[in-house]
DNA sequence: TCAAAATTGGATACACACATCCAGTTTCCC
DNA sequence: GGGAAACTGGATGTGTGTATCCAATTTTGA
């Protein structure tokens, strides 16, 4: 239902959000995301066309929230990298009708609505908020030290 | 969100819940919903598969829903061709912390435990029975009078 | 100024969703 | 039995999401 992207990207932010406003290298995303680094940087690339994320090159850079994690919606990440798009007119093309959907389009249209204001409504630092006995983005304190 | 194989699945079962229990032929099928015919036939296969309509060859025949439009869910037909898959453990393959969601994952979750039960709970003989003035499927009419 | 740190962009690869086509098979009905 | 109706299955094609690699570029700090 979600896309990997999608799933890459939130656990960035969250990353991101943990540690704000500092940036964090790509490669150190990475490794706390467990996200292959490679395609990452693709991820990270489109978040910053979005505005979500700012990237700065050279010693001491590393990628950075624009906005601060109670002012950043899970839905603004996730519209970044896949917009959820919801059911305006009829899919099947027919302007016949006007704007009304039918029942069964209007019923699919409702589940998106539902998505779309549970993720509206919930601010990056409430997640990191959360008061539960796990951790945020399901880390473990050290998954790999295999690498450098 | 949906794939399109979903939105042409539900297009299929509506009409055929229009005209239940007669069959439909795939071709009649195609005309209705706008969908390939060509790939249409796949995705009735797929139902097929999954016990949600019963297809008959020879003279006659054509595909039919197994259960009443009154029994059969959205969710049913959703599951037949692309299932909703709920998180239920951690997504990043962390088995270290057991079976808890982290905040990220565990919203996400509801997200999808919310589509879940919406569409669990709308049978395709609701849809049929709304009270709207735009017909099911969004359909007109005579939309294409050309072929044969 | 130069080397190291770090992102950027392009080229490439692979799997899967979407789509088409057609020969083969089943079934009905005359 | 035979022909027409209708679905089945396999082969094939195309576009997109996921993923990798590397040369080029930017930036910092010594």
């Amino acid at each position: 239902m979600f896309s990997q992207t999608v799933e890459y990207a939130l656990r960035v932010v969250v990353h991101l959000a943990e540690h704000a406003p500092h940036p964090r290298t790509t490669e150190q995303l990475a490794e706390a995301t467990l996200v292959p680094k490679a395609y990452l940087s693709k991820v990270i690339q489109g978040l910053a066309r979005q505005g979500v994320v700012r990237s700065q090159r050279g010693v001491g850079g590393g990628v950075s929230l624009v906005k601060s994690p109670d002012e950043l919606s899970i839905l603004e990440v996730v519209n970044a990298v896949e917009p959820i798009r919801r059911i305006r007119t009829c899919p099947l093309g027919l302007t016949a009708h006007g704007v009304r959907l039918c029942p069964l389009h209007r019923r699919l249209d409702n589940a998106l609505a539902g998505v779309e204001e549970a993720f509206d409504s919930t601010t990056l630092a409430e997640v990191l908020a959360e008061p539960t006995s796990s951790s945020p983005l399901c880390r473990v304190p050290k998954p790999l030290p295999s690498k450098k």
